[in-house]
DNA sequence: CGCGGATGTGCACGATGTAAACACCCTGTG
DNA sequence: CACAGGGTGTTTACATCGTGCACATCCGCG
């Protein structure tokens, strides 16, 4: 992105500009709208201004344009956990307290995201694992700047302040991980979506502080 | 089913048989299969040795399809979670202990289901709602013998045994609900399905001990 | 015996993903 | 400056899917 350096005037540069990012945009859209489900390869060929057979030579697949969507999704909802984490936290509070806190927020901010774009959320569980996210073999930097990392992080961060025993460490981002992807999934795709939004938040609030109780035993 | 009565010759009675569950099985294999979305109309009458649009006598919808399949897949379910908890307890444990215990086992075999079927558990979870699950408005019997029923019963067992405080009472379907459909989700669409068995259990179980614990505050 | 409604068939239409052959035009090389 | 090559987009085609509509068939009831 940020590629539009020497191009003066915007008539598209060759044949097309870059489709592979309209192709792309265009998938945002369509899973916006309607979910992994709706992102047609066809469709996004339309939207793009172009023919249908035009998508492969830039996506080998209809799921590798899906994979390319979810890519940006999945940095969309870094984004909102990182922003969510940004605000300022009340002053006086202990590290501890503060690292608690953390977690708490970026599991609301990742149901949240959910919530607020149900199409865009089911597309991360599209077809196939997850592109560059990591599973179990949790190396070094690789993994800042994604949900998973930040998750770790924090995590790290209350086993630094005393928050989290060291010994409940280990492998603690999976329980954090399925609780909010399982809110998540029955607000959108289960019976809990049918709560009015008060009575979601409250449950919501209440599973996080559940799963905090539980990895920090209080 | 066991529905085979009077007839002596079992060539089909006049048109098909009962193409409502021929279709329902082959859905069912289907799902097995593939999941929700090997589940095609065409294929279903194909197996069932049908044209197309026959299926469409029974059911006015695909979608209708699959959520009759839906409601066998849950009833399944439902079983195996039963099963799980009619496997005797150690003796000399405490009522309080016990329903900890089953709180633990229905939470297993979940997951375990889950595993061990993916497709089918996927269906559960396929376009649209629960059919008849409860999502909100528990009420009386209706909602036992199906999953969200029997996870209702094993909570009020900790509350009248004291394992789990009355205030807690309120609303803990949703984290423990969700806490096991994370995990499953997670396991089956997301990475922790590239975990060696073992370590899956392992991780499982932790999890389940720790909402368990969130729940009770130990 | 015959009729009506339940059940199943045939055909058609538009949508989808994808393969193969062709057409264009930018770019680097002689 | 010309020209070949390859990256990019088009056209055409095929198999699949869900589904609507008109027709055929056969059971059971009067």
């Amino acid at each position: 992105m940020a590629k539009t350096a020497s191009a003066s005037r915007q008539q598209q540069p060759y044949h097309h500009g870059n489709l592979a990012e309209a192709l792309v945009a265009a998938g945002l859209d369509m899973a916006a709208e309607g979910g992994p489900e709706a992102l047609s390869l066809r469709e996004a060929a339309r939207r793009a201004g172009v023919s249908p057979t035009a998508v492969y030579r830039h996506f080998e697949d209809r799921t590798a344009l899906v994979l390319a969507v979810k890519n940006v999704v999945l940095a969309r909802l870094a984004a909102a956990m990182e922003q969510a984490l940004a605000k300022p936290v009340p002053r006086g509070m202990d590290p501890a307290a503060r690292a608690h806190e953390h977690l708490i927020r970026i599991g609301t901010a990742y149901v949240e995201f959910a919530v607020a774009h149900p199409g865009d959320y089911r597309v991360m569980f599209a077809d196939g694992c997850f592109p560059d996210d990591t599973p179990s073999g949790v190396a070094g930097e690789h993994v800042s700047g994604r949900p998973y990392g930040i998750l770790s992080n924090v995590l790290d961060e209350m086993v630094a302040t005393g928050a989290l025993a060291a010994a409940a460490r280990p492998g603690a981002e999976a329980p954090a991980w399925a609780m909010v992807h399982g809110l998540a999934s029955l607000i959108l795709e289960g019976p809990y979506g049918a709560l009015p939004p008060g009575e979601r938040e409250a449950m919501v609030a209440m599973s996080l502080e559940i799963i905090a109780a539980g990895l920090t035993g209080r």
